[in-house]
RNA sequence: GGGCGGAUAGCUCAGUUGGCAGAGCGCCACCUUUACACGGUGGAUGUCGCAGGUUCGAUCCCUGUUCCGCCUACCA
């Protein structure tokens, strides 16, 4: 805290605070409230700046002071402090520089803003963290220092090296910007660029909205040098500094008042003196400045090559949302001034992967996961897999290994399903094979049309976790658990009259589904598809799978659902049992509707092979009444032999869950529909559904009644 | 300080005209069956962050709140 007593009334001081006292060398004005009772009555008299000859003013600034702050009075540093700067251009302040390029007390500048002989003897050349107790000791011998406290505050420092940044005046070009962000506001306004997902759309119009004049210079080695030379007569200002004691650089020093020459090359001479001694600005543009141009000057831009033409605008640009505003409002804002037109139409805002921590991964940060460590450990595809899976929009990847891992199971899979079709593919050549109306066939290019159909509408809507997560569902759950199954006895036997209707409908569906799958697994698709009979060199140019109408097949896919649900309680049957797998048993399996009950005859083989048991095509009622263990789900009901000494508890109390499970759920259906204000208020159709459920469900219930039924007596027996 | 996003199974995450809560991994039981144990079959698991509100009905819509993360600005 320090005072700064008033010209007219030295005994009379305005205590200011501050967390760099050694800048005051350089303030302006003393800022206060205009509302403020304290001080509104001190506005437009002054005060003497202590360790200097200088009177500055006190201004009245409501935007700079608040109320609640400090002491309320603030001192005014315009040439080292943004927001003194703001308030110096509001009230004309004059800007002292006190520091030099290197951020040491300047000679130069405190002569200019008239600090006292002694103070400047004792902090000249100083860096600032030295300069600071001293001028403290000075305050202080001088009686200005009121006191010092602790402060805590969040301070800028470098990226880099982390020393602290000290704000400095120096002449920068910068770029009007209003003229060139109106166009580009107006572009994602009306639709001619669409921002995915939707939502950064607000955050790209509010920051280009408020967008600040764009300071294009930088004081670094690489980039491109700013095309701009002084003519050295014209501008006597322009010098060369050589660096503080023990520094090697040198630098030019520019004075605000020289006077460019901007064009394209050097010119050969000052178009006002003739002078050919020329100096030309050592800055570089901001690297964003040059990498708005890149959607046109990689194309040859600002010639009118053919490039330029066949690729601008381009489709889509996918990137992330930390460069949303530094590069992609950039890229639009220069093809809208150069082009004539957007440089895209679709900018995907892709998931950033974070580390562990949920950090974002950085070089200078040094918290990096480097990904060809982890596709040396799981795999190219697998990484690239799982980064799609992961690409949910509004939300950033936190990178899981075990996601890694399950992905590389999923190409192992594909690995091996692609070896099973091999043995049974590799020496067969059939010759027009015919077509396959087997149900496994009808059903897994059912399946697998409507995988491409998914796949397609995901990929146009930029949903690569749900196109990921289509193809392992189809993949695995489908193609491999079920279809791979089904057609084991057909290929097994060679002499077998579907063989080479099934051999043609295998081979068609892997290769269908590996070109489905390459833009997500690259390799692991090639290599595969190469090892099949294909036309073309490679997969990346063969055309993408379109879906087939007539491979739709809802009959088909019906089929199938009873099919499961049948082989499903089989399974579980088997396990109540505690059969071994290989174990062949009776089994009965009826549907309560008669023409699914057709289907599942139908079936019969299908069923035994994946049922692992011999079919009785009995009606029910013709059913054993003991030693079957009757399971019952959705219409379907199953029968499984009871061979041997087994332990039908575990199957008891699998009924008696179902059965209490059957009667809650029927309960909250029933407490719904008996619920005035829910049959008044709800859509027909719900309450249609909730009826034909709870019908369903009673019907259910007396099935598994009576199997409990059987089941205590057997077990009492 | 301002803005935005997240909170759902042990973990990582899906889940929209509001109407039966899901996946992968992990876990439990059984299985070396001829593509695959990086596998197969069956199974268990949820106050959908918390508190209100709207509604016949809320994971979903509204309000408030806590915690976490990001962007941005920064207080003399």
């Amino acid at each position: 805290h320090i005072r700064y007593p008033l010209v007219d009334d030295p005994h009379t001081a305005l205590t200011v605070a501050t967390t760099r006292p050694e800048t005051m060398l350089g303030d302006t004005a003393v800022a206060v409230h205009p509302d403020d009772p304290r001080y509104r009555h001190l506005i437009g008299r002054k005060v003497r700046l202590p360790l200097t000859s200088r009177e500055i003013p006190i201004v009245g600034d409501s935007i700079l002071v608040d109320l609640e702050f400090g002491t309320g009075a603030v001192k005014v540093t315009p040439a080292h402090d943004f927001n003194d700067f703001d308030a110096g251009e509001r009230h004309k302040l004059p800007r002292l520089s006190i520091l030099d390029y290197e951020a040491l007390l300047d000679l130069k500048g405190m002569n200019a803003a008239a600090v006292e002989e002694s103070v400047i003897r004792d902090v000249v050349q100083l860096p600032v963290t030295k300069a600071r107790p001293k001028i403290e000791l000075l305050l202080r011998d001088s009686g200005f220092l009121v006191k010092i406290e602790d402060h805590k505050m969040a301070i800028g420092k470098c990226y880099r090296c982390k020393t602290v940044v000290e704000p400095y005046l120096s002449p920068q070009w910068f770029v009007k910007i209003k003229p060139l962000a109106e166009p580009a506001i107006q572009a994602v306004e009306d639709g001619r660029i669409r921002i995915i997902p939707e939502g950064w759309t607000n955050n790209y119009l509010g920051w280009m909205r408020d967008i600040k004049d764009w300071c294009i210079s930088r004081q670094i080695w690489w980039g491109h040098q700013i095309p701009a030379w002084y003519c050295r007569p014209c501008n006597t200002e322009i010098f060369i500094v050589k660096g503080a004691s023990g520094r090697q650089h040198e630098h030019l020093y520019i004075s605000p008042n020289a006077i460019p020459i901007v064009c394209r090359s050097k010119p050969e001479k000052c178009s006002k003196c003739g002078s050919t001694d020329l100096v030309r600005d050592p800055d570089v543009l901001d690297t964003w400045f040059s990498s708005a141009l890149w959607p046109f000057s990689t194309l040859g831009w600002p010639e009118q090559t053919p490039e330029l033409k066949t690729y601008y605008p381009t489709s889509t640009l996918v990137t992330g949302l930390d460069i949303l505003f530094f590069w992609v409002a950039r890229m639009i804002m220069m093809g809208l001034k150069f082009m004539g037109d957007v440089p895209f139409r679709d900018v995907y805002i892709h998931a950033l992967v974070r580390d562990a921590e949920g950090q974002k991964m950085s070089k200078s940060k040094g918290n990096v996961i480097d990904p060809l460590h982890v596709m040396e450990q799981f795999g190219t595809d697998a990484l690239r897999f799982t980064l799609a899976s992961m690409a949910s929009p509004g939300r950033d990847i936190k990178l899981a290994e075990e996601r890694i891992e399950g992905y590389r199971n999923f190409a192992n899979k594909i690995w091996n399903a692609a070896r099973f079709a091999h043995m049974y593919l590799a020496d067969k050549h059939d010759s027009q094979p015919p077509d396959d109306r087997s149900f496994p066939g009808l059903w897994i290019r059912s399946r697998l049309n409507d995988t491409i159909r998914i796949v397609t509408m995901e990929l146009e809507a930029y949903r690569f976790d749900r196109a990921t997560s289509a193809l392992y569902q189809f993949f695995w759950h489908e193609y491999c658990d079920w279809y791979l199954e089904l057609i084991k006895p057909v290929l097994q036997n060679p002499l077998h009259p579907q063989g080479p209707a099934t051999r043609r409908t295998l081979q068609d569906t892997l290769e269908v589904f590996l070109r489905l799958l390459h833009p997500f697994m690259p390799f692991i698709s090639e290599e595969i598809w190469q090892t099949l009979p294909h036309k073309g060199e490679t997969i990346v140019t063969q055309p993408y799978p379109l879906t087939q109408t007539d491979w739709h097949d809802s009959s088909a896919e019906e089929t199938f659902r009873l099919f499961e649900q049948s082989i499903g309680l089989f399974r579980t049957a088997r396990v109540l049992l505690s059969y071994p797998p290989g174990k062949e048993v009776r089994v009965f399996v009826v549907h309560e509707e008669p023409a699914a009950n057709e289907t599942l005859g139908r079936l019969e083989l299908d069923l035994a092979h994946l049922g692992r048991g011999r079919i009785s095509p009995i009606p029910l009622s013709q059913w054993p009444t003991s030693n079957v263990l009757r399971l019952f789900t959705g219409g379907v009901t199953v029968g499984v032999a009871v061979e041997g000494d087994v332990d039908l508890k575990k199957a008891l109390d699998r009924l008696v869950k179902q059965t209490e499970e059957t009667d809650k759920e029927s309960q909250r259906l029933d407490g719904k529909l008996n619920n005035a204000d829910f049959v008044s208020k709800a859509p027909p159709e719900v309450i249609t559904d909730h009826q034909d459920r709870l019908r369903a469900l009673s019907r259910d219930r007396a099935m598994l009644t009576s199997s409990e039924q059987q089941l205590r007596a057997m077990l009492g027996a």
